[in-house]
DNA sequence: AAATGTATTGCGCATCGTGCAATATACATT
DNA sequence: AATGTATATTGCACGATGCGCAATACATTT
């Protein structure tokens, strides 16, 4: 195999890096780079992203859809993380992480307050509901498992947007703002000058939560608040969704309710720093 | 490389699975394998498990664990999913949300098929039809984007019935009936007693979709099969709407197509262990 | 219909993955 | 503490197999 020089750190120059199978080492990278793309790639782009020949990417990509962890759009080209890759990430966040603990209190949540609960964590494209907890109580469900929610338009998001590192969601937020003023959105507590969204945060990290009254999804009325970290970085969003106008309100029970749970979530232990 | 008998599905003699790469096939079985454990696994309980050596495994160990997939506990021992499985993760679950994809793909269905092809997610007043893809054969429904199907009597309505938690239908199965009761309605294959019901949704889940016959709404027949998250609830169903009486039959190619369709759109579980 | 761009696939060479077994290391027992 | 056992890690040599190139198939566009 003439292999190339797309060593990046390691000082070997007998075998790749220590120990570890050289395909492999390269398949990874094809498949990280397929993570790091917004949507579905064609197979060119995604070898051009990581400087090999199509040809090589393209076998990796066959054994990737073999076992599942890709797929392939539609008949013609382009390629997305599959359905195995989904089960991967859930079986890694349920690890050693606060997810495993805050899910298995949700529905304890949501049977008290009657309420639908969902957890939702960053990811690439912004907030993502991991876990859903629903109540019996009439909802609308047009998000499912998956969804990923926006920034500065739903709860869970503005959670993200309060307790989250500005360098980590400022793509995001740049990319929301921009595409509302496209598309010429206005909202009722929000325009979109950065003194506005500055206000916004502020507002939220002061009364410990964030919320969307039924103005944005008509009748769709939400509580969120994070679950940090030690230094004080939302690690997750725990949100309580109702038809109620009521909960909007910090003296609302539900309110109390969803703060405790949060609060007690967040001495647990959170994410480590890569091992490599 | 002196290549084990891992195929055994293909129909393949030269290499593996169409053009894939055997280290990278075999590097993923573990993977798969490692996500399958609950928590931190030994070298050789993982070796063990995907039939094969520990050196092998140990390489393919290194370079995920190179590339942040992987992580092992300390110096010694165990290998656990890394931060890296779970960004992955993330994102493909965002990338593979169902309502979104599945309304994507209705076109091709609905052109593959001709028929009027609809997409319905639970909402507060039942099942909600959210998209449309009409077919070019004429055809009058008075219902439209928005429209609320029944829960009995709709095959949409069926699928939330059989694939919704018991809970969350129940407020609204309770409704139904009693306004049937109350308006004294009586249908061809459903009388209003709790065993009837129950007995209708064994019928629909053993069979894998739920139909409608012309003796509610006449002339008009349609079949329903739900897209199904990882929970196993539904997510959402897909209606297929015709005014021929022959689509009703299990042995009809359109319901080949509505099931292949739903359950290409689903969170598979049906992805086998590829290697040995 | 021609043309362009892309995905897919033979093919032969030599690179590199593999199995075995030796060694290092951690853990348990006496 | 020392020994023993079990597991993780690593050389080594062979030859199977992954790689790059280029030809082909496929699809979409002009």
């Amino acid at each position: 195999m003439t292999r190339e020089a797309e060593n990046q750190d390691e000082t070997e120059g007998s075998g790749n890096a220590r120990g570890g199978i050289q395909a492999l080492d390269a398949a990874l990278v094809v498949l990280r780079a397929l993570a790091e793309f917004d949507g579905p790639v064609a197979l060119i782009d995604l070898a051009r992203a990581v400087s090999m020949p199509s040809s090589k990417v393209h076998r990796y990509l066959a054994s990737f859809i073999h076992a599942g962890f890709v797929r392939q759009a539609n008949r013609s080209g382009r390629y997305e993380l599959g359905p195995l890759s989904a089960s991967l990430g859930i079986a890694a966040l349920g690890r050693n992480d606060f997810v495993n603990q805050a899910a298995d209190a949700m529905p304890d949540l949501s049977e008290q307050t009657g309420m639908t609960v969902l957890l939702s964590v960053w990811g690439s494209q912004g907030a993502t509901v991991i876990r859903w907890c629903r109540a019996p109580s009439p909802m609308v469900t047009s998000f499912g498992l998956g969804s990923n929610m926006p920034l500065l338009t739903s709860a869970s998001g503005r959670v993200f947007l309060a307790w989250m590192p500005r360098p980590v969601i400022s793509a995001r937020l740049n990319l929301e703002v921009e595409r509302a003023v496209e598309a010429g959105l206005s909202w009722p507590d929000l325009d979109l000058s950065a003194g506005s969204v500055d206000r916004l945060i502020a507002k939220i990290r002061g009364e410990g939560f964030a919320s969307i009254d039924g103005r944005y999804v008509p009748g769709l009325r939400a509580i969120a608040a994070p679950i940090l970290n030690w230094q004080g970085e939302a690690e997750a969003s725990v949100t309580m969704i109702s038809t109620s106008e009521q909960i909007l309100s910090a003296a609302h029970p539900a309110v109390r309710q969803l703060l405790d749970f949060t609060q007690s979530q967040s001495s647990a232990r959170s994410w480590k720093p890569a091992g490599d």
